[in-house]
RNA sequence: GCGGGCGUGGCGAAGUGGUUAACGCAUCGGAUUGUGAUUCCGACAUUCGGGGGUUCAAUUCCCCUCGUUCGCCCCA
């Protein structure tokens, strides 16, 4: 009986792991570039950090946490995402006491939602998340959008599009939501079940129902631009300007909601347009959590703002786009043995390749030259070298350039001393 | 939680109510006793996810179950 892996995981094997390298380090590259800094949190909190950091009306929080109780009778959550985190961290560490604000970080890891997996949908899935802590300042939040798009333009994402979207200060949002309240009311029977429950919880997340969206009602809802009193509109505005002087398209998108109770003022998503991506389409979402701090137990102190991508939807988003990601792995030398005795000086020869920084790979089956010689040309080998008896006795091997099949004797030590001059020059007459 | 598709060798994939379960790739051996393309020859599923039923007979029909995948809700 085989035991399976968990429904909604993924192993990810050699071939597909070369991929997330070039993806996680062009991330890290590109995070130095905007100096983010890398903070690294527990994969599992107090399920209390989620309830009242996300928020109990969330669909996160009501159906799709990893609960688990330990045997301190604790009940602990697997994280769902990344923000409620790093703003527990940034209160208990007092970062907001540090010199430098806003504090600016991010984090790649596993984040867990029980949810019914499909395309770009995962129980256990990768993301790289960023946030900037302690400022109010419109301008970081275009940079926050900017260091975003910046990834996805870097990996060779080219159908992507920014929606943004306000959803105002407190005060907005409360008239925003009474406004709500009263214009579905008088009709809530007319909608599906989701939405009479989010009527009064979260009516502003009616908005964003699939079931409903043809309803009349919906075309006339009131719109939150309308009730953004000036602050906020000038808040907005601000935004805008910025994520023009950087020259980032937009849509403005007055439906946009996020899922997520902390979220107020920018919200945004970035969406793939590339066909044959699935059904879902968000790549990364974020926004800002003015007031999240101080709901954990923090100091009152400036916002923040962050967002969220999802790794495995971006390989998805450029599979889909047919972009091919540019993987380094390269194997210079293959041994190849014949008896005993040439295999004791294969292995010690690999080992020297190694030692000396030149890739290098030898059968570990005793298996016959050819198959070797086959070996050597499927791992895409830049050299073959064949020991046996004669190799032994005279010390000098055929150095074989397995691109035009040219061999030159050579000694062990000379291939080990001139390996880069001699592999620069294969390449040069093959050119 | 709800709805659809699929489950045949390491992988991809045909197929039919009845004893030969195609083919392709990969792998291994040989033609070539020390050299990778190609070619040729040969080997490779007592078995068609699991359980039950119908039948003289089931991989093929029915039921259940498990797994997987896609979609809905919602999100990354």
């Amino acid at each position: 009986m085989i035991i399976n892996i968990p429904r909604g995981t993924k192993d990810i094997l050699p071939g597909e792991t070369e991929k997330w390298h070039a993806i996680e380090e062009l991330i890290r590259d590109t995070c130095r570039l905007f100096q983010y800094k890398e903070i690294r949190t527990p994969i599992f909190e107090h399920t209390e950090l989620f309830t009242r950091g996300v928020g109990d009306t969330t669909d996160i929080v009501q159906k799709e946490m990893y609960t688990f109780t330990d045997r301190g009778d604790r009940s602990l959550t697997l994280r769902p995402e990344g923000t409620a985190s790093v703003v527990r961290s940034y209160v208990e560490n007092k970062l907001f006491g540090l010199p430098n604000q806003p504090v600016k970080l991010y984090y790649m890891g596993p984040m867990f939602r029980y949810e019914r997996q499909q395309a770009g949908r995962f129980r256990q899935f990768f993301q790289f998340g960023v946030e900037a802590i302690g400022s109010n300042d419109p301008s970081i939040d275009a940079e926050i959008i900017a260091l975003a798009m910046n990834v996805y333009k870097k990996a060779g994402l080219k159908k992507i599009k920014l929606v943004i979207n306000s959803l105002g200060d407190t005060e907005s949002r409360i008239a925003h939501r009474n406004a709500l309240i009263d214009h579905f009311s008088p009709a809530i029977s007319q909608f599906c079940s989701d939405c009479q429950n989010r009527l009064l919880k979260n009516p502003l997340r009616i908005l964003d129902c699939k079931v409903d969206r043809e309803n009349e009602l919906m075309a006339k809802a009131p719109k939150l631009p309308d009730f953004l009193n000036a602050e906020s509109a000038a808040y907005f505005k601000k935004v805008k300007h910025y994520l023009d002087i950087l020259n980032i398209k937009y849509e403005v998108d007055p439906n946009l909601v996020r899922g997520l109770d902390y979220y107020n003022h920018t919200a945004f998503e970035i969406m793939s347009e590339g066909k044959g991506f699935g059904a879902i389409s968000t790549l990364a979402g974020g926004g800002r959590y003015n007031g999240l701090v101080e709901d954990l137990g923090g100091p009152e102190v400036p916002g923040g703002i962050g967002f969220a991508m999802s790794i495995e939807r971006l390989l998805l988003a450029l599979e889909a786009e047919g972009e091919i990601i540019e993987t380094t792995d390269s194997l210079d030398v293959y041994v190849v043995a014949m008896g005993e005795a040439a295999k004791d000086k294969a292995v010690s020869f690999v080992s020297l390749l190694r030692q000396n920084n030149i890739t290098a790979e030898m059968d570990f089956l005793d298996r016959k030259v050819k198959a070797q010689m086959k070996s050597a040309d499927r791992l895409n080998a830049k050299f073959s070298v064949v020991i046996g008896d004669n190799e032994l006795e005279s010390g000098i091997v055929s150095l074989k350039y397995l691109a035009n099949g040219k061999q030159q004797d050579l000694t062990f030590e000379k291939i080990i001393e001139d390996f880069t001059e001699i592999a620069s020059r294969a390449m040069e007459e093959l050119a």
